[in-house]
DNA sequence: CTGTTAGCGCTTTCAG
DNA sequence: CTGAAAGCGCTAACAG
């Protein structure tokens, strides 16, 4: 193993002086710098992360904190390809990635705490967004720099996201392009997230314009036939935006079992489904998550980086529909 | 911050007599160890891992390692489910998670031989399996415990798989109890994986006890007509098993291209679709990915906490159809 | 601009 | 069975 000692001796200089080289200090000229840095190169130098994080106090990692789940939401491939952005920039910065994935909220605390106080980490993105969160309660009030994936519920946050109001009308804008359909539907999880609420609010804003009518349909994953009956009350339906790939599955396949007959053009969003599904009649808002991801990241690294993102303590990324 | 010194001091022993009662030391009387345990809880000590991993030279983490990919392989939710098994396991043993995902096969080596000479981590799960692979030898030669998820491709390695042969071998007798078909498809990646020339081997016994014929399929997801003209090769085909949802969904898509109006029954394996498009007749494996992580975790420990499980090396989980 | 020194919190000889 | 002391590899005052 080679250590800060090995570099220091080889540059025939003080292991500090080679400590502050590696890390770029203003204060140490431009020569032994290059010096330095050329000898660590050569000799494959790689720091120690227990070392580091154990005089600075901080971790070389980020820790990337998934929603508890009912089995559905923490499996939506969404996640993975944050993930994979979010890893994408953090091997450009020498930082691990440390993920937090559990099934009950009591676990989820906990893991976050050993996170904090054990590994010091003191970097977060958090894949989700929820009132009165504890966790996230808990990070601003440990003054712990987080960045939420999604529509922050406390202003202040750092957050990255779409421009879900502007996606709601493109996505309902394209399906009224599409087929010609006069009476449409909305369709939302029981949960109704901020997002999806902000998706709604694109889609009432295109069909006000239109003159069109609309009506809102709740589905519920363990239960069928309340969507079901909520749709026979509906007949008219012959077009919906629904908030989500897996409503829009759901959304079909109760209406299919209403009117075996009928044809119902859809929208769904997060392109979370194999491509070969995407065909014909459905189409799906591709939202990027691999660009949230690396924003998130820049984000998170805004107060080193770039100040001026730093200012604005949001980005939003585009989306697309495919 | 609460270190092991002011535990000490509390309990009115030496540090190294302190830690050793928290590692629970033999040498340690019980009476000792309870007292420090108790105080120790009283305050809520956590022990910083960086320190400790400094002096021990070996991590408090484990490392999970993505396959790297062409976008459709890694955001399969199937990876979600092992991750979240393995952290339930992991949280138990008070270890942190730490994962290796990338897209390139360079990036990943790099991501991974920062987690040995960076982090010190010296155990890894792989999550997935394939000859000749440079992390996998990596890993080997530089005598890393790791566990494959899968079935893998050197016969020393410790590794979590489902029988494939026999659940290849359920699935055929599933589809040949529900429907009658007498011309079977075979439907399996270009890659194939040595998951799926298992899957076929108990796909080929079942077919051959019932002396019935069968085609074997490649799904090229970048190129659908060449699985057509295949299947329009064959059009006695009413029947089919597929190593994989995806892989299930290309075929019938295919499929129905072809031959618009006629049925045709599949199985697929991962249950990684949304549970409303397994109606009717679609039916797929479910092989419980969480509890391949559960115990591939396990066995990462094995070398510590079972010894009768780490001389088999290897654990089954089960599969279930739905 | 650079070197000396101390110390982060833990474990681990070595000694008793 | 327990204590004293050293040290893991790095960074951060402090001093020059």
């Amino acid at each position: 193993m080679v250590t800060i000692r090995d570099i220091a001796k080889q540059a025939g200089v003080s292991p500090s002086t080679a400590s502050r080289a590696l890390n770029k200090n203003p204060h140490i000229s431009k020569k032994t710098i290059d010096r330095v840095q050329t000898i660590a190169d050569q000799l494959g130098y790689m720091p120690d992360y227990n070392a580091k994080n154990l005089t600075t106090g901080e971790a070389s990692a980020v820790g990337v904190i998934f929603p508890v789940d009912g089995h559905a939401v923490q499996s939506n491939p969404f996640y993975i390809k944050v993930l994979s952005g979010v890893n994408d920039e953090l091997i450009k910065r020498g930082y691990a990635l440390s993920v937090a994935i559990t099934k009950t909220l009591d676990d989820l605390q906990k893991n976050v705490k050993s996170m904090i106080y054990q590994s010091k980490i003191k970097r977060f993105i958090l894949l989700y967004s929820q009132p009165n969160d504890p966790i996230a309660k808990f990070l601003r009030e440990n003054h712990l720099r987080f960045v939420v994936i999604g529509q922050p519920t406390v202003e202040t946050d750092y957050y990255v996201n779409n421009n879900n109001v502007e996606a709601g009308a493109a996505a309902t804008r394209y399906l009224l392009e599409q087929s010609q359909p006069e009476h449409l539907a909305f369709v939302h999880s029981p949960e109704n997230w901020l997002f999806e609420k902000e998706r709604f609010t694109g889609f009432q804003n295109v069909v006000s314009e239109h003159n069109l009518d609309y009506q809102e349909f709740t589905v519920d994953q363990s239960n069928s036939t309340t969507l079901e009956s909520q749709i026979f009350e509906h007949p008219q339906i012959d077009g919906a935006v629904a908030t989500d790939d897996i409503n829009a599955m759901n959304f079909i396949d109760s209406f299919k079992k209403v009117y075996p007959l009928k044809q119902v053009e859809i929208m769904g969003f997060n392109n979370s489904l194999p491509k070969v599904l995407l065909d014909r009649n459905y189409r799906t808002v591709d939202l990027f998550p691999e660009e949230m991801g690396k924003k998130a990241t820049l984000l998170l690294f805004s107060d080193r980086e770039d100040q001026s993102i730093d200012e604005k303590k949001h980005l939003l990324v585009g989306y697309k529909i495919v």
